[in-house]
DNA sequence: CTGCTTGCAAATAGTTTGCACGTTC
DNA sequence: GAACGTGCAAACTATTTGCAAGCAG
């Protein structure tokens, strides 16, 4: 993974660097996505800065995506085979569900076939509440994160 | 429009002053959502924090809505009776489309029924691009602004 | 005349950038 | 050793908040 990382670097005419190997391992090491603040918190010797910029180049070349849960911090994720899930998160408890992204398939076609447009899905997260979240109680819809 | 305004805020405790009936008027002048410093620009004798909480204060008692389209400034507009629509962005050449939310209720019954979540829709636009563009040109995914 | 509204200035969160120095190839 | 990577400080964008004064009901 790293490997691979270094020699797609190389091949680019970049480098790896201290900080850029520890990004990839640190985002190797969650399962969920994380914010370029936890990454920093994690890695308290790399600079939030190195952070953003290797972020920034690893995700230009395809490695890493970011998505938008709430409206705060974006969050990065390493793109792996299975990756392009959607998630969805709930309004009033904040929580958040990952689902596949071939659910969209069929709205893909229509929108395609009926707009011209070809759906990437998944970059932002589709608000909503769980069927047992009492929906009235969302003050301002969207909240933002924390 | 905003003699119902007036109204609704009056018999929720607000009042009407004059910053946020020009917001309200400004609204109403455009068939797009638009950013708070654009209402800014178009209002100059209203200063921006007025314009965020005036805002906030219509988005609480549901005349107003704000969606994303870009990484950039919220855009917000008056809730109609025709809005919930669903806003696609290109990533390439930036434009945006509204398509009807009702394209989306086939998936929203499958997602409520299979994932007990039931999706709001709307908020965030889907990113894509046009048919017509090559998105290869993409440089960084989901562009800022501008 | 009470308390929501407004303007202004300052604070905040998230992210980006310029610059000098360090490190990789 | 040339070019890219990194740390640090400072800038930036979008938005929020505290406070004192203004105005609506």
């Amino acid at each position: 993974m790293l490997d691979e990382a270094a020699e797609r670097m190389r091949s680019d005419g970049r480098r790896l660097g201290a900080a850029r190997r520890q990004v990839i391992e640190a985002l190797a090491g969650h399962d969920a996505p994380v914010s370029a603040e936890d990454l920093a918190e994690e890695l308290p010797n790399v600079h939030v800065s190195s952070i953003y910029r290797g972020l920034a180049v690893l995700e230009e070349m395809g490695l890493v995506r970011h998505v938008h849960l709430t409206h705060g911090a974006a969050l990065y994720e390493l793109v792996e085979e299975d990756s392009g899930s959607q998630y969805l998160v709930c309004d009033v408890c904040g929580r958040d569900i990952a689902v596949p992204a071939a659910l969209f398939d069929k709205l893909r076609r229509v929108i395609e076939k009926d707009y011209g447009f070809v759906l990437e899905g998944g970059h932002f997260a589709l608000p909503g509440h769980c069927t047992e979240c009492d929906p009235s109680t969302v003050q301002r819809p969207h909240l933002h994160a924390r």
